[in-house]
DNA sequence: CGTCAAGTTGAGGTTCCTCAACGCGGGTGG
DNA sequence: CCACCCGCGTTGAGGAACCTCAACTTGACG
């Protein structure tokens, strides 16, 4: 699926991200009038753009949330991130995808050609500063997850758990849109590890289970000793 | 130990780096005299920076194996990268580098300072795009690098073994430049699991040792298709 | 020829995976 | 409204892959 001209969203509706620190440039990168930023709906685990297919838009989500991955040949999936509102996506150099993208949950997106941008960025020097810092903050965001690879399973889980609670919430209660599985192919481990572990980390008391999507973090500098 | 003053090769000696294909676009970068590009020589297990030093240059090899790395808390240490004659090193978004980098053998090493770099990507359209470039093929490589570490040890040593045939030989023989313990913290595993698995492709006829730290490829589809 | 770092090989242990059964919850149809 | 079903998650038992610890080998260099 890539975008088509309908847009089905008024830019009004989806120009108010929640945008949290940091990323906040990207937010404004999609505001700008001159990119023509689209927008549109993407219901739960549809396809946004997949792997090889020309990457001729890029995207930032509004509200839900995104997984992009890759798959070996034998069907193994690696989740390389998940994108929640406020994140950019899909942004390639080469001419074409070098990962899927699916939204996890009925999402809301925007899209701007990518031609577009890179043109505007010849343009305007602006642009192109968040071109760069975009892409850099992506640079640290894979490199961060190759160290999260080189970890235990328990130590995985917490990492996980610690970021998931800084980006997609600001008390101590997490959420979590994703299934066992998309955490298992982010983390490189089996669902089953991924549940033992949760539990073992409540029997420890450092969090608390309230269903399988609710977490609360109960004492989080159990989890940061973990995490380093 | 960072980059002097003292300049003790002149350009004209760094000048013709092997730039392989694809990365060209860095060596010509670092060829621009408006950069002031200084040339100096680091020997073998030498630091270049260190990880949370502030990022002022951002470095090229001329010759020789640069490993760049993060390590946890605990002494574990993950190479993030070898970097061979005609790949930058060193570019950070951020004030401080979030890895440290050491030659692995002597090597030449040309450097630029950032603040340099940066303004002049300001005023040249093409800087800006060289710099984003650059960026994107890291960001590549992160990937990839993150989803070799889902592999077996098997795939993850066959991978190896491809990267480095392409990146290093053009025939089939490769001559590694760094130890056991260098791409055992590359590829996640341990020394003696990377001895293991390349004595077992050995005996699978797909490679030959010849010594440590030259081997020939003898049957590269083997690896392939490990490898995917 | 001796020394020392680097690499290899072996034996045993730990972690995580695989396969399987069971539990829970949300939706649907009788 | 209840019964059933089905996807998702949890738990258990056993096995495979990789790690740890230790001994031995090799090769480079004085």
């Amino acid at each position: 699926m890539s975008p088509q001209a309908n847009s089905q969203l008024h830019q009004s509706d989806v120009a108010r991200s929640s945008g949290k620190s940091g990323m906040s440039e990207a937010v404004r990168l999609f505001g700008m009038p001159e990119l023509g930023a689209a927008g549109m709906p993407a219901e739960r685990n549809s396809e946004i753009y997949g792997e090889s297919e020309p990457a001729d838009y890029v995207y930032k989500v509004v509200s839900g949330t995104v997984r992009t991955y890759r798959v070996l040949s034998d069907g193994r999936r690696q989740i390389s991130g998940f994108h929640v509102a406020g994140d950019v996506f899909g942004f390639e150099l080469g001419a074409e995808h070098s990962d899927s993208a699916e939204a996890i949950v009925d999402c809301n997106i925007m899209f701007v050609r990518r031609s577009t941008l890179l043109a505007a960025s010849q343009r305007n020097h602006e642009i192109a500063r968040v071109l760069l810092t975009m892409t850099g903050h992506e640079l640290q965001r894979a490199r961060d997850h190759s160290l999260l690879l080189i970890k235990s399973a328990h130590e995985r889980v917490a990492s996980f758990l610690l970021e998931m609670a800084q980006r997609l919430s600001s008390k101590s209660e997490i959420e979590l849109p994703m299934s066992r599985q998309d955490i298992a192919d982010y983390l490189g481990l089996t669902i089953e590890t991924v549940s033992r572990t949760l539990t073992q980390l409540q029997g420890e008391a450092a969090i608390k289970l309230l269903g399988s999507r609710r977490i609360v973090v109960r004492n989080p500098s159990a989890l940061t000793e973990l995490d380093d």
